[in-house]
RNA sequence: GGCGGCAUAGCUCAGUUGGCUAGAGCAUGCGGUUCAUACCCGCAGUGUCCCCGGUUCGAAUCCAGGUGCCGCUACCA
């Protein structure tokens, strides 16, 4: 018997920049999909991928002098790219498609032919404002006070010719699709789609470009190149093989079960996409689900929030860290799929200390301990009930039905929540039945051997129910527990674990993460990562050598240091020059050093220069320090040398 | 400007078609326990449900107005 299908998608990525927070959010939350679609025995299509033309990559590749194909490979193939990023990621798509690839190519040019030989695309003008020196059409409401966003001069009126799809032929039948059924979730989308493009009526698409060659050419016109909306949302399918002879499951897996999308292409996908493959003669997708977003420091995640957020959102680092299971648990266990959600650094590690740490982890250690000190890690067969257990097992004997139900309507976070009531349930469960006090008298091993079965089987089904979350620490806890072999959504019943039982404690899965050790220790590892954005200064104009000869610099021993009153800058240095008098020097650098962290330590000063007041006190000379400016702030290093270095040496 | 969303405990959020003293988790305080990763279990709170009117026996919920925040409104992708 053939098994069901089930096609999921994600959106195909714009691989301009490096892939951040937000769309390993939402190949996550696909990927946990898919993987639990696989546990309850589906044929699962998984594909994700990249959307590689447009204006924009040509213009950054000119920019980086390469070449667009160049580009688009150093982002996607490229070490710590997209797709090292998603291999990082343990995401388990069957099939990733670049729209650069030669099938895909080859399909959208006769996917373009065919829809036009339809009439469903049509040659004309499109209208707009022209600035000549930046070869840029402007449209009316952005224009800056009538002049180019870009370069603020004149724009003139300008026509370029395009070919346009017939989208406003659909408008019916796609707002009937709309609103009938489930094809659009969250329903609170549908509303928006109607009421800001249906409703005022929907225009006609330009689909082609003569203003930049960087995409699909169309083979009947020269020069004019397929725009994004033919050339992306057609991946779907091709990918299957429509129109080309790469695959050939496009009859096996279309249409797709559910395209996972942010919210913000919504449109695109509940409209747009639905009226082209009308147009095509072909079924649509059974659902589009817009997920909501990571929200940082109150706006959606972007390429600039990775520079400037007091958050690391880098999904390098983050998995570097924490783990990529807890990094994934995290986002998938915290927001709500549908609606936005507000990523902090702070949230991340509670959840992974709450959850993981303390619920799970801890109940996983506690269990096997048990198991291990109690009965040496096999669990005997005879075993005595108690009605204390019942209200444990009955949450368990519902838990797959109920994790279930919030998969199948895309809810992973109630299906965690689920997960984790039955988690917390065992904890509570091993408080009233005080395992300790049942192994002090051997008429209890029974009854003893009973509890450690009912915590052995809480974890199993909760283990069952995580692994399209977290499959490796699954796979690990799931083996501490003796159950490697019975993990199979079958196996998903209370009591299902037979035989030998044989436990043993293993590694810590989760460890628990002190809050602030680990938020300094990420935003050393970001800093590390960026790297510094260090300031250079030119280098000064040439010196002679005795120009230079004329500065005398030595070596000095710190006798006393202070901070100077009413002074933010200065500390003010008793030091040890050689001469056998002490000198004193005025340094402002109280920002950067306390005083008693300097008495001792052996510096390098300027002796020869003029004498100089400040704050009413002398200063005979000047400490030299390495000063730079990194990253929009001025930096400070004073020149601190090896103690073994006399007083007096001279630099030279 | 148009459209949409949001506003509830210190923080993050639940609150179904209006109905019992408005909830959960985290954080806080107190108590219990010792199998465990200083963890787990129990108890305790605190609220101008953004403001102002209205409908109603009854409003966090419905309606009108206001304030604040966010997003969409491009032939960017």
């Amino acid at each position: 018997m053939d098994k069901k299908t089930f096609y999921i998608t994600t959106p195909i990525y714009y691989p301009s920049d490096k892939l951040h927070i937000g769309h390993t959010y939402c190949t996550v939350a696909t990927d946990a999909i898919a993987r639990y679609k696989r546990l309850r025995g589906y044929d699962v299509m998984f594909l994700t991928g990249t959307d590689e033309h447009g204006q924009k990559i040509e213009e950054k590749a000119k920019a980086a002098g390469v070449t667009p194909q160049e580009f688009v490979d150093r982002i996607v193939t490229g070490e710590n790219g997209i797709l090292d990023l998603w291999k990082l990621m343990n995401i388990s798509n069957d099939r990733f498609i670049r729209t650069t690839d030669d099938y895909h190519v080859a399909s959208i040019q006769r996917i373009f032919r065919k829809m036009y030989e339809k009439g469903d695309i049509y040659k004309g003008a499109y209208k707009g404002k022209y600035c000549t020196p930046c070869e840029s059409f402007w449209t009316e409401s952005q224009l800056v006070d009538g002049k180019c966003p870009d370069c603020g001069r004149e724009v003139h009126d300008a026509e370029e010719e395009a070919y346009f799809f017939r989208l406003s032929k659909y408008a019916r039948p796609v707002q009937e699709l709309l609103e009938t059924g489930t094809f659009l979730e969250p329903a609170s989308r549908v509303n928006e789609m109607i009421n800001n493009f249906i409703k005022p009526g929907l225009e006609d698409l330009c689909v082609s470009r003569t203003s930049f060659s960087w995409g699909v050419p169309v083979d009947f016109d020269p020069g004019h190149v397929v725009y994004v909306w033919v050339d992306a949302l057609s991946n779907y399918i091709t990918a299957l093989g429509y129109l080309n002879d790469r695959y050939d499951d496009f009859e096996k897996y279309w249409p797709a079960d559910v395209h996972v999308v942010g919210k913000e292409i919504v449109r695109f996908h509940s409209i747009i996409w639905p009226a082209m493959l009308m147009s095509m003669g072909l079924p649509l997708p059974k659902k589009v689900y817009g997920h909501g977003w990571l929200i940082i420091d109150g706006g959606k995640v972007s390429k600039s929030k990775a520079n400037t957020s007091a958050n690391v959102i880098d999904p390098y680092i983050l998995a570097e860290q924490f783990g990529v299971d807890a990094l994934r648990f995290f986002l998938l266990r915290t927001f709500p799929f549908g609606s936005d959600g507000n990523f902090t650094n702070e949230l991340l590690i509670s959840t992974i200390n709450t959850d993981l740490a303390n619920d799970l982890g801890n109940l996983v250690s506690r269990t096997t301990a048990m198991v291990e000190k109690y009965f040496g890690g096999e669990l005997p067969a005879e075993r005595e009930t108690d009605p204390m257990d019942d209200e444990l097992k009955a949450m368990l004997r519902a838990l797959p039905e109920r994790y279930a139900a919030q998969m199948d309507v895309y809810q992973p976070h109630l299906a965690l929540e689920e997960v984790f009531r039955c988690i917390q349930r065992a904890n509570k469960y091993i408080d009233e039945t005080a395992p300790w006090v049942l192994a002090r008298s051997e008429d209890k091993r029974a009854r003893l051997a009973e509890v450690m079965f009912n915590l052995v089987e809480a974890l199993r089904l909760s283990l069952i129910c995580l692994t399209p979350f977290m499959p490796e620490s699954c796979d690990k806890a799931l083996e501490q527990i003796g159950a490697a072999d019975c993990r199979s959504w079958d196996d998903a019943v209370f009591g299902a674990l037979r035989g030998e039982i044989r436990v043993h404690k293993g590694e810590t899965l989760f460890p628990r993460l002190d809050m602030e050790k680990a938020l300094q220790e990420l935003h050393e590892r970001d800093a590390k990562a960026k790297g510094p954005q260090v300031k250079v200064e030119p280098v000064l104009p040439d010196v002679t050598i005795d120009e230079f000869a004329k500065c005398d610099m030595r070596v000095c021993k710190v006798l006393a240091c202070e901070a100077v009153k009413k002074s933010e800058k200065l500390l003010k240095f008793q030091l040890d020059d050689g001469s056998g008098t002490p000198r004193q020097i005025l340094s402002g650098i109280h920002k950067f050093y306390e005083p008693e962290q300097l008495v001792g330590k052996t510096v390098v000063a300027i002796l020869n220069l003029p004498p100089r007041r400040m704050m009413g006190q002398e200063s005979n000379g000047m400490l030299l320090s390495a000063v730079r400016e990194v990253d929009g702030k001025e930096e400070l290093h004073l020149l601190i040398l090896g103690d073994d270095v006399p007083a007096g040496s001279r630099l030279c």
